[in-house]
RNA sequence: GGCGCGGUAGCUCAGUUGGUUAGAGCGAUCGACUCAUAAUCGAUAGGUCGGGAGUUCAAGUCUCCCCCACGCCA
């Protein structure tokens, strides 16, 4: 048995995602997660939401609430959201969590015993009426170049020229708008990044098969100019991780955090520690410390292609930093975006779809498999709602529900409704079963790479498969004269449902169940060997007739979403 | 402006290390079937693989130049 860790992109607590952003991540993530379990191997797949930082501050301000309150409230609303995807993680934590405080004030205190820390004096705004530090992006003023008023403390948006917010003329507070600013001279640490620069290559080196996509990243943030740059770790906020060397103080650093990037992955393995703490103590460290078990653990981190920098090389800087024998991601698996309608979908805009008015429209499995047979792997892929209403009404209503409609009606109308005995598999049952053993082969070696449309492809023959077996075998020609070879027939379409439900799964958890529901199976195996999973179900079976799988998506239901998301999310 | 990823049938996309008549699904057209959600099955049509030059016995696949779209950065 394998034992896959698997975790997702950690999703920014500041708001509902939308399908971009599911489609990014935590939907191929937990594709994975349930075709291995399905097989039979050990998983862990771990997510949690990514709660410090200013947006996060700003956000709780807005909705008039402390940020701790905003975030615990967030989460449970993205927490129900992601399990009404049929998201199946093992635990989705919080980057909040003290189990995260503990170890990011721990792998500081590592890093800094290696010297891999070092002090830097800096000079940044402070807003006496907001009480707080501004971050560049927070102080707006005039613009000296091109004199636009709404320039920000890095760059002027107009005339795109780079600024110092000490360059900005009459320089406000983008929060309060005030203007009673001030310069004052910070002390904040750096993660010397550059230091392990090699280290960093030669690891990233040694993975052959990761995607392009991915390497290409990360080697230009190693190469590129300078090279690798070190990285300001903290940050003078009152919300987040305070700066702690491991659990002693560290001196000079009273009242700031840590950066939301520094501990933000770290979140990945304090999770396991919320997973084992909520199942009363179960072993985490077996899934993380190559000294303590992890030795055969296969780790997979799925993400958007944004985040690859910090997967490929922050995270891992701060992992081989600390000298310590923690578990390296083995495969990286990084995705595209998906556009919507000849845009891009944006959280701050409000342009698209999000994940709580998905599931208005439609059930999960609808959105599951269209955002996965088209998922965005190797370049941007579009959504539009005639593609969206195309894919759903072909392939999982006319192709899938069809196919379990058309073999349990002719059953219930001819036999009743329990597998009928007689006959047995000939020459066209044999070449079906040798057809599924190569699509169902392919099939498999594709989700263990993690190609998603093609597994969704090769999933989608195999559906096919079964329509093309019953066009040609015609039980509703065959029983006018033969009885027995009809009953042979449709004995094999129900074992077809029953084999759909099972290698669907990931896809379709939904679906799968209902099929599996109507043939009265409560765990179908994944099989290992055809022939025998379509003999699995014996004549006398009782099985009942399952509502239509899924329903079409009418010209007028598309109209209406069309036009209803067409604007901006108020 | 620099860098990155792309530009393959009407649409969405596959095309390993260069090698027989460039593929799939959808859509279109025609036919078959009638068990089924007017679903299914089969067949056909459709591309000078963004443009140009080069390397090679052979290039969608390598090299160079150009054009276009998108993204990132300064």
């Amino acid at each position: 048995m394998q034992r896959h860790l698997i975790t997702s992109a950690i999703p920014y607590i500041n708001g509902i995602k939308h399908l971009g952003n599911l489609i990014g991540s935590q939907l191929p993530a937990d594709l994975y997660a349930r075709f291995q379990r399905a097989r039979g191997n050990e998983v862990l797949f771990l997510c949690a939401t990514d709660e410090h930082g200013t947006p996060a501050e700003l956000a709780a301000a807005k909705a008039g609430k402390p940020v701790a309150e905003y975030c615990a409230e967030m989460h449970a609303v993205q927490a129900r959201i992601a399990d009404g995807f049929g998201l199946s993680f093992d635990h989705f934590g919080r980057s909040s969590s003290p189990q995260n405080h503990t170890l990011t004030q721990h792998f500081a205190g590592r890093l800094a015993d290696a010297g891999l820390i070092s002090e830097v004096s800096e000079k940044q705004v402070y807003s006496n009426a907001d009480g707080r530090y501004l971050p560049d992006r927070y102080i707006e003023g005039t613009c000296p170049n091109c004199a636009y008023d709404k320039a920000r403390g890095d760059q002027c948006e107009n005339c795109t020229k780079q600024l110092d917010p000490t360059d900005l003329i009459e320089p406000r507070s983008a929060i309060s708008g005030s203007t009673d600013l001030e310069v004052r001279e910070t002390k904040h640490l750096y993660l010397r990044q550059s230091a392990l620069k090699d280290d960093l290559d030669a690891w990233i080196d040694s993975k052959k098969d990761w995607p392009v996509l991915t390497t290409s990243i990360a080697k230009k943030w190693l190469h590129d100019g300078d090279g690798l740059q070190d990285r300001g770790i903290t940050r003078d906020l009152d919300w987040g991780i305070p700066v702690r060397r491991g659990d002693a103080d560290w001196p000079g650093m009273e009242g700031k955090v840590f950066y939301v990037w520094f501990d933000a992955p770290i979140e990945y393995i304090a999770c396991a520690g919320e997973w084992a703490d909520a199942q009363d103590g179960a072993n985490w460290e077996r899934w993380w410390r190559t000294d303590k078990g992890a030795d055969d653990v296969r780790y997979t981190q799925f993400m958007g292609k944004d985040n690859v920098p910090f997967h490929t090389l922050s995270f891992p800087a701060t992992i081989l930093g600390s000298g310590e024998p923690w578990k390296m991601v083995d495969h990286l698996k990084s995705f595209n975006y998906l556009n919507y309608d000849g845009g891009q979908f944006s959280t701050s805009q409000g342009r698209g779809i999000f994940m709580d008015q998905a599931l208005e429209l439609l059930p999960a499995d609808y959105w599951r498999w269209w955002l996965l047979s088209n998922c965005p792997e190797t370049s941007d892929s579009e959504f539009t709602w005639e593609l969206f209403q195309q894919g759903v009404n072909k392939d999982l209503a006319d192709v899938l529900g069809n196919f379990v409609s058309r073999v349990t009606k002719f059953c219930r109308s001819k036999f009743g409704e329990a597998v009928p005995s007689g006959g047995s598999y000939g020459p066209r049952e044999d070449a079906l079963i040798a057809d599924l053993d190569a699509r169902v082969a392919r099939y498999m070696a594709m989700m263990e790479a993690m190609e998603v449309r093609k597994s969704a492809q090769e999933l989608r023959a195999i559906w096919a498969a079964g329509n093309e077996y019953l066009q040609a075998a015609a039980p509703w020609s065959t029983i006018k004269e033969d009885t027995d070879t009809a009953a042979m027939q449709i004995r094999l379409g129900l074992n077809l449902i029953g084999l759909y439900a099972v290698l669907s799964s990931p896809f379709i958890p939904g679906a799968s169940k209902q099929m599996a529901d109507a043939l009265g199976m409560a765990d179908i195996p994944w099989p290992s060997d055809i022939r025998i999973a379509v003999e699995a179900i014996d004549a006398g079976h009782e099985f009942s007739v399952p509502e239509n799988l899924f329903a079409k998506i009418s010209d007028e239901d598309r109209a209406g979403w069309e036009a209803r998301f067409a604007g901006i999310r108020s």
